[in-house]
DNA sequence: TTGTAGGCGTTATCAA
DNA sequence: TTGATAACGCCTACAA
């Protein structure tokens, strides 16, 4: 294996030379050029980022902190901070929350050893419980970015989808479609989220009577626990905040044999390839998840270099129309 | 940041000793066990992997090369790659082929810049052309694992499910169900596989007549261009090589009034949450995908570690049943 | 425009 | 059981 003195010496010049041509900021002859360029073809020279790393105290890794992988809604995101790393030349490391049994300090321990450049949290530890690291992850001062969850913090940039405005349009949308009452259907949500929504409720239907929240717990029977419920509450459209639930919900009403969306409208929050191989095809409020993944990395990317960033980023959401409503 | 030598220092011995009893392969004495643990403790010490690589000349980092991440097919393997590589304490590089706008000579490359410990490749590179670089790879001696495509090439270890098996078992199905004429239904699939396939079936149904195969091309309309072929071969089930495309051919089965699966049955290859959402809910072969990707990195880490590992795994698929046969 | 020398934080070799 | 010393491959003052 390579390295840049054996260059040197091929190409008759000092190490220093070497380094300097390849990175690029300083000029060097055009004889010399070509002398190192020969002699790095001819001895298959590959630079070594470890020991650049080491030497120049920075890697250009960027960790994803993910809870699931295998999960359209996350995997989207991923895949967005995946493109925009990629085109700068920025390396993705990938942490499945579910798959790795550590905590939250023993994941920042993780980072800093690896001398993690950035580190892009997925919306996944409660957020009180996330709390307890925000000082370290500050005194270590590694940019962090924390994409799709609301909260209160301010210590660093957070993106995150308008739900609010999720809510107001989807609500905006179903009266629109001639519906007269409608619920909300979730799934583990805490109330500071779905509060939002019932603020979006409020601001599109101007009333001050509240939904229906119908909570599904964890296994549930929504054919036998949920769709009688919202019958008897003479319920026409139902905004599902998490889009997996909307696809099952729709099956068991179509099993109830009511006529979706006529009978009942189902809405769902999100947009991916789910809601639109369910049958029928899903209406549903996109949330922006690839480019939220593309923006979480560039805003990592200006952290990065010392630029200036917008510490706050609120993606604003839009009906995509399909079948069910 | 507190280094080795600070720790040293102030534990009152050599940094050599510190580093040894961090990777405590040799003990120390008890006194100066305390009081290193002690050091580490008031400095706040991380050790730091980078040094550590560019030392001992090895990363902890595995990178999987993947055409893309936001599809379920794929990132169920990836997963399992993730689950078992974190076991171990392996980082997961994430490298979406599809984002990277690089050849393989230039990816390549890019693992050796690194010192990656190990490359899984999942199923992308048209065999062929994966075969210019395969020298490059042998050259450096970096661990590959090929999962996912059954190529014939035996220079490093293959994992792949079995088609032909997977073909076997869904037309026993089939005709099990009281079919009689099954038709095969691809998207872009190179002869070579679709060879296992009609091989499987020729075993399976012992006649040595082929039954109708045929491909989905890009941009065609399922309800128009495929479902009045079908019909017009009398054909009254379909074994669709493509999870989604089985998805897609189901929704236009029925919009075309036909009974699924009295009328048209539908076998679907592969087992991810599409198959289970569809409707009806698609009877499939699970191929094992995140068992291939928790095998792929059980044996890129043997390789690792000087190991011995079997050069080829066959994964055995089974069927499940839905609603759909 | 180029070269010299020292160090990034760790581990390996050898000696004590 | 421990320590001194020299690398690993690269970058960067500083000097030439």
């Amino acid at each position: 294996m390579a390295t840049l003195k054996d260059i040197a010496k091929q190409a008759n010049v000092s190490a220093c030379t070497v380094s300097r041509y390849l990175n690029s900021d300083i000029v060097v002859k055009k004889e010399t050029e070509e002398r190192i360029q020969r002699a790095i073809k001819e001895l298959g020279y590959v630079p070594n980022v470890v020991a650049k790393s080491l030497k120049r105290r920075e890697t250009f890794n960027v960790a994803v902190i993910v809870p699931k992988i295998n999960n359209l809604y996350y995997s989207e995101i991923t895949s967005g901070i995946s493109q925009t790393l990629g085109k700068h030349h920025y390396n993705l490391y990938i942490y499945e929350v579910e798959n790795l049994n550590l905590n939250e300090e023993e994941i920042l321990q993780l980072m800093r050893e690896n001398m993690i450049a950035g580190i892009i949290f997925i919306g996944l530890f409660s957020d009180m419980s996330f709390q307890n690291s925000i000082q370290s992850v500050i005194d270590w001062n590694i940019p962090v970015v924390y994409a799709n969850r609301c909260i209160p913090y301010t210590g660093f940039p957070l993106l995150y989808p308008d739900l609010v405005q999720a809510s107001k349009l989807g609500t905006e949308y179903l009266f629109a479609k001639g519906k007269k009452e409608m619920a909300f259907v979730h799934k583990h949500l805490p109330d500071e989220l779905l509060h939002h929504f019932l603020e979006g409720y409020r601001q599109a239907s101007k009333s001050k009577e509240t939904p229906l929240v119908l909570e599904i717990e964890e296994g549930m029977d929504l054919s036998r626990d949920c769709v009688p419920t919202l019958i008897q509450n003479k319920v026409d459209s139902v905004f599902v905040l998490n889009e997996l639930s909307a696809v099952y919900l729709t099956k068991a009403l179509v099993q109830a044999d009511l006529r979706v969306p006529e009978d009942m409208a189902v809405l769902s929050l999100g947009n991916s390839l789910m809601s639109e191989i369910s049958t029928p095809e899903l209406t549903c409020v996109d949330l922006q998840n690839r480019e939220l993944g593309s923006r979480s990395a560039k805003i990592i990317l200006s952290q990065i270099r010392k630029e200036e960033y917008e510490p706050t980023t609120v993606l604003q959401p839009f009906i995509v129309e399909r079948k069910s409503v």
